[in-house]
Order: structure tokens, then C-alpha cells, then sequence
DNA sequence: GAAGCGTGTTAGTAAGCAGTAACATTATAG
DNA sequence: CTATAATGTTACTGCTTACTAACACGCTTC
């Protein structure tokens, strides 16, 4: 434990970072520990002595995803219940949520085959952000201020929307991430809205 | 060249198959020539004779597979401009479309750092979907059957659905990839008339 | 300045894997 | 039945890579 004070990472953290950096872009096997290494800055003798094995630093990276995960906190105080603008902000937060995460996501992908869990963690976390704008919904529709019909089928149409261009813009880096957002929310918002 | 009667696949054809079966799921180095030959029902030797070497079995499917471009014929004469109609139509199609490529769509992201090439040319065959919908959805603008708005956004809205939707069921595989679909088309569908 | 810690360097081992060579066996066609 | 094509078996080479051992260097701290 440091001072709170922000100062240069520390060498574990830099491999760390390093290989989630790698391993996000090539997968765990194509990634080798002298890549690591150059990329951290350090000789490859040093990941050794930090990690042990190259194994242990992909677990490292997984735990500490697990630890920390995705704050869903204080969105439902945000809600104005007004349909448009508050399926655009739960729209947003979930962006920046898994802006976030981005290349555990990616990891998960492309290791989804020999680590089920993380990836089927993750697609929970999706669900669970799915059940809170199907919770959302179904107060809308009580207020009559939502079409009627199964709420969360109404939420997951959002959330796939949101995820497929997460995804593309994900695995196909250019700019504008958020392009247009809010007018195919809008859409959405209309087809929801009574 | 055989007779047209289908007979059991050839050497190479079982040798691509059980390739592209592996490799979607475990990715390039991951997946030995020992493992593709015990998959296929052959000896190791057996695939270097028919292919010379591992990389020219992955060629070859991407070869295959840009040689066979998903068919996007006839669905233009399918349309019945009725909006909900014609979307769940054109979201069905899609679905079939990919579903039947699915195996190299996972191959490429997992490999797109590698071949970044075809990941792009399936990113553009999606494209290129949207614009057939928007062209779709320009006409029924214009015929005062849809909202006025930009096609190319409200089409890409239904397409980053439908592609969410894919990948989701692509990468953790289930039933009922299609469950609900109609209901989520109607949403959007909805958000989109008039 | 001595001790200890973090790091680098060099050399090496062991395992896995792509690919080759040579010969044996089985299946198929004429 | 025989010749040929397809496939199997075994043994091997060479490369890559995870990981270890041993020693050297420099920086901080007391």
C-alpha cells in the first residue's frame, strides 16, 4: 500500500497492463513472454520473478477484473422518466461501462473456449443491465407512459442494439464510437413510447 | 470433378471442415495439425500431403469463403411494403445469412489482428445489408410510409440489433437464437412508422 | 560503505509443434 | 489379379517458447 498519491505504476501493474494490452489484440497463446516484457519495459527475467508464469499473469488480470466489477451504482437516480431521455442516459452509461472493460471483453472472446466462466460473467453483467431497464420499463408501462408488451424483450431490444455497435466498434477501432446515438435511441424511444 | 449425386466429402473437404471447427472455436495457434487430423478422421500425414502446411488450409478457407460470398440475391422482390413485415423479412434473412458464415465470422475476430483483411470485407458485407435496408426504408420515406429521419441511422439501428443479437448467440451458443425476434422488429418497426 | 532489493544478462533445459522422409498397408480400378 | 492411388506408421529435424540458474549491476537506506 502506497501513499494515495499518484505515482508511476508499479511493475506488476505495468505488466499487467501490458498484457492485457497484448493479449486483447492476439489472444493469450500468440502473445509470448518476451512481448510482454518489451512492452512493459522490463527484461523478461523480471515477469518471471513478478509472476512466476505467464499463466499466473492472466489470472492476476481476471481476478482483478472479478474484484472490481462494473459499478452500476447510482444510474436508477439519474431516471427523469421521460422515456427518449432516459433510455438515451441508460443507453450512454452503459457505453462508458463497457468502454471500460473493453479489452477484458475482447480477452473473453477470443479465450471463451478455455475460460467459459469470464465470458459467460460478462454476459451476465449485460443481463443484469438488460433487467434494469426492463425494470425501468415496466414502471413506464404502469405509468402508461410505455407501450404494453413484455419488458424485457423491450430491454433487450435497447441492449442488443447497444451491444452490437459496442461490439463493432470494439473489435473495429475508429473514432465516433457514440455516433448517432441518440437518433437510434430515438428510434427505439418511439417504437417504446404509448 | 464427381458426379453431381452427393457423396461422401472428400479428403480436403472433411480437412476444411474439421479445420474451421476447430479453429472458430480455439483460434489459429491454438488448434494443432494433430488435432485437425483427428478431428477429420486422418493422419497427421495425411493433411500435410493434401495441404502442404497448416497455413494453406487456413487459405484456403478464407479463400473458400470469399469465393462464396454470403448471397444477398432475391430479397429485394420479397418485399411487400408493410414495415413490420418487411423488417422482421430482412432481419430473418439476415440472421439466416450469417448464421450460415457464423463459424468464419468468429474465426475472423479472433484472428483480426492477424488478418484484419477479412474482418473488414464481413464488416463491409454488413454494410452493405444496412444499405439495402436503408434504400428500403428511403423508398417508404418517400412513399410517406416511414418517418422521416436518416435511412442510413434508422437502418443501422435495426442491423446493430440484429448483430448484437447474432454475436451474442454466435459466441455463447444456445437455443432460441431467434426467440423473440418478431417482438423485438415490432419495437423498432414501430419506432419507425409513421 | 555495506546490505539488500530490483533488475539485467547470459546460458541453458524441456516440451510442444510444424514439417519431412521412408516405408508399410489398404482400397480401388481396370 | 494387379497396378496404382490413398492413407497410415514411425522416426526424425528444427524451431519456438515457457521457464530456470547463476551471476552482475545499480540504487536506496541505514
Amino acid at each position: 500500500m502506497k501513499t494515495k498519491q499518484e505515482t508511476r505504476p508499479s511493475t506488476s501493474e505495468r505488466i499487467l497492463s501490458a498484457t492485457l494490452r497484448l493479449m486483447s489484440e492476439k489472444g493469450y497463446r500468440s502473445v509470448t513472454v518476451k512481448q510482454i516484457a518489451a512492452e512493459a519495459g522490463f527484461s523478461e527475467m523480471t515477469v518471471f520473478r513478478t509472476f512466476g508464469s505467464k499463466k499466473a499473469i492472466l489470472d492476476r488480470l481476471i481476478e482483478n477484473y472479478l474484484y472490481n466489477p462494473p459499478a452500476e451504482k447510482t444510474i436508477r437516480d439519474r431516471l427523469t422518466y421521460d422515456l427518449e431521455t432516459d433510455l438515451l442516459m441508460l443507453s450512454e452509461f452503459y457505453h462508458e461501462t463497457v468502454a471500460a472493460t473493453e479489452q477484458i471483453y475482447l480477452l473473453s472472446v477470443m479465450e471463451r473456449s478455455v475460460m467459459p466462466d469470464l465470458h459467460v460473467n460478462i454476459h451476465n453483467n449485460a443481463t443484469k443491465f438488460t433487467d434494469i431497464v426492463a425494470d425501468y420499463l415496466r414502471t413506464m408501462q404502469e405509468q402508461g407512459k410505455a407501450v404494453k408488451g413484455d419488458p424485457f424483450v423491450q430491454a433487450a431490444t435497447l441492449m442488443y442494439f447497444n451491444y452490437g455497435k459496442f461490439a463493432t466498434y470494439t473489435m473495429l477501432p475508429r473514432a465516433d464510437r457514440l455516433k448517432n446515438l441518440q437518433a437510434a435511441v430515438a428510434v427505439i424511444a418511439r417504437g417504446l413510447a404509448v
